[in-house]
RNA sequence: GCCGGUGUGGUGAAAUGGCAGACACAACGGACUUAAAAUCCGUUGGCGCGAAAGCGCCGUGCGGGUUCGAGUCCCGCCACCGGUACCA
């Protein structure tokens, strides 16, 4: 023997040997219908983790925790007879790559390579049950080939808003199809960093500065693709009710899309006839109304603008256009502004409010423009305390009688009073509740054609293009300034070689230099923007359904069995069966909380295209979500390298082995919370492994394990069929609940129930593996060759889940705990049968409750059958 | 500020409104060993009484409430974590 340090049981011989057993009999490869192999009396169940980005630093153990959790669940489905798809690929294209690119001249696709090449490894030893024959890569010309159709698809079909549906662009009757779109091309700005010649991402622009070298940034506006997700905006809140997802994360998703209901009121210029349009969620506070303030940015700035004023309003847009948002935001606490010197009209009493601009109002939300009320907004209210405007209360908290008519100036409140009430000094709504106010305001307005009821988003359209080479280029050309989809014949438009990924310095994309890939035609040139990293995945759990599919983006009939378990192509099978239909294909979905919003928004929002247009089964792609919770260090801190508390998995895997790793991540807790690591709670684990593992094995003389002779056939006694069928029932149940760590605590009771045991019960032993081996496949797996002395009738990744009988669980006798006032006071023993007034009868007369109740009237006796007796007396 | 989540032993945690702390870690004691490791057995929420078996009291962030009975349900706070924020 060495001196290297003993293995409690060989794992790091039968670890190897089952994976690569796995892959050679490629025991979970799901087949499709129609292929060989497909069981169609089998249901389908379709379990999904979050895609990963292969980055060069390789697995953490945070990744694991949601895979472990997917895995356990995909292994119990195979084994309760479900066809199983369970699968794994690459979010390959993305930043880092390009950098490391940048910086070394290798290129993007050799790097992404490697570090799948690595994932891949880390994964694997792992012992993962993934159907590595749909293994997909978004850099891969066969997969964003179909990236770039699904675009084309995108172009090609606007939204109808009579139906409420994305449509091809054929059905729209209007003259310029180019404006309503899915995909559409617009001026918008950008981070625009002069020092670095390069536009950035949001996340690379810290304070107003370059994360890379502090230069400043502006913003700038490029030209950009959109894709108009906020046509959907109402379908993306409302669908979110059928989803089985958690509570937060349908918040998180309402308040992104941050529906609000309010009026647009028009506002003309006391000189002049143009209008100022302003949105308000608050109509009822029209008469409060004492200025109005629009956004730097309003194009209507210009024309209001007197010449006295030209020179503030000119700097003041100068400062605001320099900061980024965040310091808009963030840093600008104290409110900023300038008169423009203009005028408006308040539609409703005709007084004239003095115009201004200002930085606290954004020019991306409703109109851009705002009427200020004050007295009842707290942002109005510093701004008016600030340049000394009118401030002048119209909503009181209690409703007052007395006051109609009175819409002259009142004397001005100390405090603002932003929540809802009665409309006060505001004529005709005087004594209205806010929520009248609102409706009857708006029907003035509506009349007097000054305003109407409008409901506006957080949501903005999704900016699509970046100005990067590591993406997928756009199946876009341009001619005489418009643009124009190629043939989908044309696809795979592939990126052009090239050897500096360098900006160019200007704010062109670096596929610019490409100049020959650039020419299209005499007259036509290639767009030469790339797609965000979110392309890939807005659809890759799609392409899992027919990975290798190259005539469509993926077959239908595999679509629509994996997304609904349908198995024959009809579409809608109106055969009245009334059993409510998931929304969502994906069964289940697991990973972390930081794809909350917009990796989860996006993907909705592209399959909402595709299954209007037809081309998938369900408006909804993930029927249940669930989120994992975040590993911290030993520390308790967040892991960084920064911190020296990561833990690198390759390390625990050499010490105790993937299946003490796989169990240990299920041990710690409940999968959604976040708890920290405990290298000692590894080794509790692996021990529990090594006992199982001695359950079945001891050492001889020479060292070696051996086949324990205690493992017998004999029957079990009745203890022990009790923890049997105990132990089946609940580690069925947890692993559907997703309990994995109560799952584990159960079997180790098994454990601890049958090492004292000689003989121990071979029947119950198996069944210990069989439930065992969703979480520690290669032990239970050794073991179950094992006992059939080499060769099993099929490997235990196909044995059957074994059944469990209540009447094993049920006792002879009952201990059944007797309190007096609330209090645990004793015990009594009884028979199973035994009728509530006996157990009354028994409890009342025992020594220790007598104790307590002598002296005292019992008022109530309380039995709950077969739990506890609660005896009131005083 | 707003939204969401979490508060239970020294630690990770468990508990359909019904015996709080299962299971594990750590600690301590014992067996085996020349010794150690490994393994096996035992003790382990706090305080008090008792030589001991045992007994009593307190205890799930804080304060109220509902109930025969609350870690669990309701109301009001506090702390921590995450997200988000001039969205009119």
């Amino acid at each position: 023997m060495s001196t290297e340090r003993r293995k409690p049981y060989p794992f790091d011989q039968i670890e190897p040997k089952w994976q690569s057993f796995w892959d050679v009999h490629q025991s979970f490869h799901a087949p499709n219908p129609g292929e060989p192999g497909f069981d169609p009396q089998q249901p389908k169940y379709y379990v999904l983790d979050m895609f990963p980005y292969p980055s060069g630093a390789g697995l953490h153990v945070g990744h694991p925790e949601g895979y472990t959790a997917t895995d356990i669940i995909a292994r119990y489905k195979r084994m309760r007879g479900f066809n199983v798809l369970h699968p794994m690929g690459w979010d390959a294209f993305g930043l880092p790559a390009e950098q490391y690119a940048i910086k070394t001249g290798q290129h993007p696709a050799i790097t992404t390579a490697e570090n799948i090449g690595r994932f891949k490894g880390q994964l694997q030893r792992l012992g993962f049950a993934y159907d590595w024959q749909r293994e997909v890569n978004t850099t891969d010309p066969a997969y964003y080939r179909w990236t770039q159709w699904i675009f084309l698809q995108i172009y090609h079909s606007w939204f109808n808003p009579d139906t409420q549906r994305a449509e091809p662009i054929s059905t729209y009757r209007g003259d310029n199809p180019d404006s309503v779109r899915l995909a559409f091309v617009a001026e918008v700005p950008v981070n625009w960093c002069p020092d670095l010649g390069t536009v950035l991402a949001n996340e690379e622009v810290v304070d107003g500065k370059s994360e890379v070298g502090g230069f400043p940034v502006v913003r700038r506006p490029m030209r950009q693709w959109m894709l108009r997700i906020t046509a959907f905006a109402d379908r993306l809140i409302n669908e979110l009710d059928g989803l089985d997802w958690p509570d937060s994360i349908k918040a998180l998703q309402r308040n992104w899309i941050g529906r609000s209901e309010g009026a647009e009121v028009d506002f003309t210029l006391a000189q002049g006839s143009s209008q100022i349009r302003v949105f308000t969620t608050r109509p009822d506070t029209l008469f409060g109304a004492t200025y109005l303030v629009l956004a730097p940015e309003n194009p209507l700035v210009d024309s209001l603008t007197t010449d006295s004023q030209r020179a503030a309003v000119a700097a003041y847009r100068e400062a605001a256009s320099r900061k980024s948002d965040l310091e808009r935001t963030e840093l600008a606490k104290e409110k900023s502004g300038v008169f423009t010197g203009s005028f408006a009209v308040n539609p409703v009493n005709n007084e004239q409010v003095p115009v201004w601009i200002a930085d606290y109002v954004l020019s991306g939300y409703g109109t851009g423009a705002i009427m200020a009320v004050p007295a009842h907004d707290e942002r109005d209210w510093e701004f008016a305390r600030k340049f000394a405007l009118p401030i002048r209360a119209v909503v009181s908290e209690t409703p007052r009688i007395g006051l109609g008519g009175d819409s002259a100036c009142s004397a001005e409140p100390a405090t603002c009073m932003a929540g809802e009430g009665y409309a006060i000094h505001s004529g005709p709504l005087d004594g209205l509740s806010t929520a009248e106010a609102k409706a009857e305001i708006c029907q003035r307005l509506e009349a007097a054609g000054a305003g109407r009821r409008t409901i506006t988003f957080k949501l903005r359209d999704w900016l699509f293009s970046r100005q990067r080479y590591w993406g997928e280029p756009f199946p876009v050309i341009w001619e005489n300034g418009s643009h124009r989809a190629i043939g989908e014949d044309e696809l795979p438009l592939n990126p052009p070689p090239l050897e500096d990924f360098k900006p160019t310095g200007t704010g062109e994309p670096p596929l610019a230099k490409a100049v020959d890939w650039v020419r299209y035609s005499e007259r036509a040139t290639r767009e030469t923007n790339t797609m965000p990293q979110w392309a890939g995945s807005c659809w890759y759990y799609l392409r899992y359904t027919d990975a290798r599919c190259d005539s469509r983006f993926i077959g239908r009939e595999a679509e629509q069995y994996w997304m609904t378990g349908r198995i024959h192509p009809e579409r809608s099978s109106a055969s009245g069966d009334s059993a409510p239909r998931p929304h969502g294909g994906v069964d289940l979905y697991v990973g972390g909380t930081e794809h909350a919003v917009l990796h989860l928004l996006y993907a909705r929002f592209w399959h909402k295209v595709l299954f209007d247009l037809g081309h998938v089964s369900t408006p909804e792609p993930f029927q249940r979500l669930v989120n994992q919770g975040l590993i911290l260090g030993e520390d308790g801190q967040k892991m960084s390298k920064s911190r020296g508390n990561v833990v690198n998995p390759d390390d625990v895997v050499v010490e105790y082995g993937a299946d003490a790793f796989r169990c240990y991540e299920m041990f710690m807790g409940p999968l959604e919370q976040m708890k920290p690591w405990s290298m000692t709670g590894v080794e509790g684990v692996s021990r529990f492994l090594a006992r199982v593992w001695r359950l079945f094995m001891e050492e001889n003389q020479a060292g070696q394990w051996v086949p324990s002779p205690a493992v017998q056939d004999v029957p079990l006694d009745k203890a022990q069929l009790k923890t049997l069928h105990a132990t089946i029932k609940k580690v069925g149940e947890d692993i559907e609940s997703l309990s994995f760590n109560t799952a584990i605590s159960q079997m180790m009771i098994f454990v601890n129930a049958f090492i004292p045991a000689n003989p121990r019960p071979l029947s119950a032993l198996k069944a210990l593996l069989q439930v065992l081996n969703p979480f520690a496949p290669h032990l239970t797996e050794e073991l179950w060759e094992q006992i059939h002395a080499g060769a099993p009738a099929q490997p235990l990744a196909s044995a059957p889940w074994p059944q469990w009988d209540a009447q094993f669980l049920v006792e002879d006798d009952l201990e059944i705990p007797v309190q007096v006032n609330g209090k645990l006071r004793d015990k009594i023993v009884v028979p199973r049968e035994t009728s509530s007034a006996d157990i009354e009868q028994a409890a009342l007369s025992t020594p220790k409750v007598l104790e307590h109740t002598t002296g005292k009237t019992i008022r109530k006796v309380i039995v709950v059958p077969g739990k506890l007796v609660n005896i009131v007396a005083n």
